[in-house]
DNA sequence: ATAATAAGTTAGATTATTCTAACAAAAATA
DNA sequence: TATTTTTGTTAGAATAATCTAACTTATTAT
């Protein structure tokens, strides 16, 4: 199929497309940690392939069969998170890197095989949506914690951009999916919010964590 | 560390090593199935890591640094054979070409994780020692099923070179490890042996097959 | 012992992935 | 709008891993 390489630039395209809605050479970049000739190559080259559109000086994005291409190595890589965290002990904050290497193993098998073991699950351990087989995935309507007001009760229900460090910051603060979080109060300059939960004395959560916290009305 | 290739090709050196006792260039191509020019010049490039001892025109042979590093990759192979057969119910004779993929991950922890949940495991599910952490390997004494004589009672301990086909042969008689094995007769022109085990009717095997099967005597 | 075969080596080319340096276009700013 | 900064592109080179063709050394068979 697509060589380790090229699946890698497949997955940035994916992972910045599904946030700034195109993807740029120059991101691409600074996210692979690879210089911009080689980037702008490589998605000449997937252009060839009929992976992604491409167009000089246009953000790139990916066709029909890339989008698929893509969402199945998204599939392994967060089905085998999902293996990581729930059969074998791991934390959150810790399979990120190890299933960077493992969604590019060649074998249907292994994955059908996590996938059963698993109860076939629909989230990741961060919340986000585990492509289906075919590549279809939904995102439930969640929002940010920073759009919420004073007053309002919500449910922790996925994290954006799960870096380590952002996941052990949580983890520091007992912060994990499904905590119930009481918004107190918002400092309207710097967006800092105060908000209670799990019977915690009152955390103050800076707007960049507030960003990165997606949440979902609490139903009574 | 060392490239995914230069991890293969240590690998050939190293399972070459055991059998034949040296490893050289024109079966490590057969093995690797990739040229003798391009094996020659990866062999003067593991040659200069100080991995292997390489002169020219004769079969070159593991320095210790490259025994450990070899018998390190082996241990993640095997704890990998191990581990998709003991906690994902892969049978014995599916695992081969997932764990040669997951054996170049980088991650000490995702081993060590591994190790832990299956309780320090000394054989792979080939009967085959796992390495240890500074990768020093034991091979309990076996013998080859070939050099038993009629009236021998022993227990299958462990296989040889064991390709897919030869697994998929043995399962179809229902031949694993621990089943033990009455020697009837054997054929002196071409070696075959007729076998009795499990209360099953005799069974016939060639000389090649009785050359992979590793056994020891049955204790009373 | 010589000829034939097998194994090993050298040289040179190819493809994939990366880089730096130089240049061009687009976007932001003054 | 003109200038500066950022972003994108082209050209050319480097390294890793592979190949084929031609040649050499070692082994085997006559």
């Amino acid at each position: 199929m697509h060589s380790y390489t090229e699946e890698n630039y497949l997955k940035a395209v994916f992972n910045l497309s599904a946030i700034k809605g195109e993807a740029n050479v120059n991101e691409l970049s600074r996210l692979l940690e690879i210089k911009m000739p080689t980037v702008n190559s490589m998605m000449k080259r997937l252009a060839e392939k009929g992976l992604i559109v491409y167009e000089s000086y246009k953000p790139v994005r990916l066709t029909a069969k890339g989008e698929k291409a893509a969402a199945l190595i998204i599939r392994k890589h967060r089905l085998t998170e999902m293996f990581l965290v729930e059969k074998m002990g791991f934390g959150w904050d810790e399979v990120h890197d190890i299933a960077e290497q493992i969604e590019h193993v060649q074998s249907p098998d292994f994955f059908a095989k996590m996938d059963e073991l698993l109860g076939f699950p629909k989230l990741d351990p961060h919340g986000s949506p585990i492509p289906d087989k075919n590549g279809k995935m939904e995102w439930t309507e969640y929002h940010k914690l920073n759009e919420c007001k004073p007053g309002d009760t919500v449910v922790f229900k996925a994290v954006i951009h799960s870096s380590d460090d952002f996941l052990k910051f949580l983890n520091a603060r007992q912060l994990r999916l499904g905590t119930v979080i009481k918004v107190k109060s918002v400092e309207s300059f710097d967006g800092t919010m105060t908000v209670e939960y799990s019977k915690r004395p009152p955390e103050m959560l800076s707007q960049l964590v507030c960003d990165r916290i997606l949440v979902a009305p609490k139903k009574k």
